[in-house]
DNA sequence: CTTATAGTACTAAGTAACTAGTATGTCAAG
DNA sequence: CTTGACATACTAGTTACTTAGTACTATAAG
């Protein structure tokens, strides 16, 4: 069998981006925000926005005759757990191995370093 | 239709790491390290195995009677991508609010921590 | 009132991912 | 020479993920 994902979905997470930018949307909302960048049926975002309320990351009420839903978690903790996920999965838990692969690998530019450097220094 | 991952599947990971832990391997070493951890039969493990040589990650050549497989890339290589592509599909490809998330979050130990900022000082 | 519009509910279906069974062939042991 | 071990090849089934069609309902427009 099959194991289920434990986090977001790649199509999951394109949806529930929406709605973090939006705090609160109608399944209308999404459906033209995503036409924007692709082919993408009214119906298959009711079905995504149905799945995504039945695993517990939107919420809903009615308000007149649409649905309007609303992100259960805050994008921070959400995507948090992702983190959490892929560095359990791909270096067994560990942040090391991930941070020395942004650091030493062409991830980052110098910039973005810079601003680490003031985190770290903070974070003394 | 839906899309094929451009990365490692977990299982697919799994079995790479195996493979990257020991250079080169037969259908046997793998089924013998996954069963430590958990049921699995054999021919399913050929059946990864043989994806894998499909999709470009591993090689083979006849040994005698059985496959002998290596890794086509190095796990750096393969891990990076990993990495971009997660980036890419979570933050929009930019490393800063990963690495922000890292910092801020539970997930580095100050031991982790440490290490960073010595890279961090090389780096500069 | 009839019709267009906009929403939900229900159903369906294709493909990837994951798993494993069955058939077949080869080699070594007895 | 028969049998058991072990390898591959082929086939197949289940579930998650993703997409979307059709039926139905309620509201708004003419």
């Amino acid at each position: 069998m099959r194991p289920r994902h434990s986090t977001l979905t790649p199509q999951e997470l394109e949806i529930m981006k929406l709605v973090w930018e939006r705090d609160s949307v109608t399944v209308r909302d999404v459906y033209e925000a995503l036409l924007e960048r692709r082919k993408i049926a009214y119906t298959t975002v009711m079905t995504m926005m149905k799945i995504l309320e039945l695993k517990g990351y939107l919420k809903k009420r009615r308000q007149e005759r649409a649905f309007v839903y609303w992100p259960a978690d805050k994008k921070e903790k959400v995507i948090g757990k992702m983190i959490r996920e892929f560095m359990d999965r791909v270096f067994n838990g560990s942040a090391e191995p991930l941070l020395v692969h942004l650091v030493k690998g062409k991830h980052i530019r110098e910039k973005d370093l810079e601003k680490v450097r003031r985190m770290l220094k903070e974070s003394k």
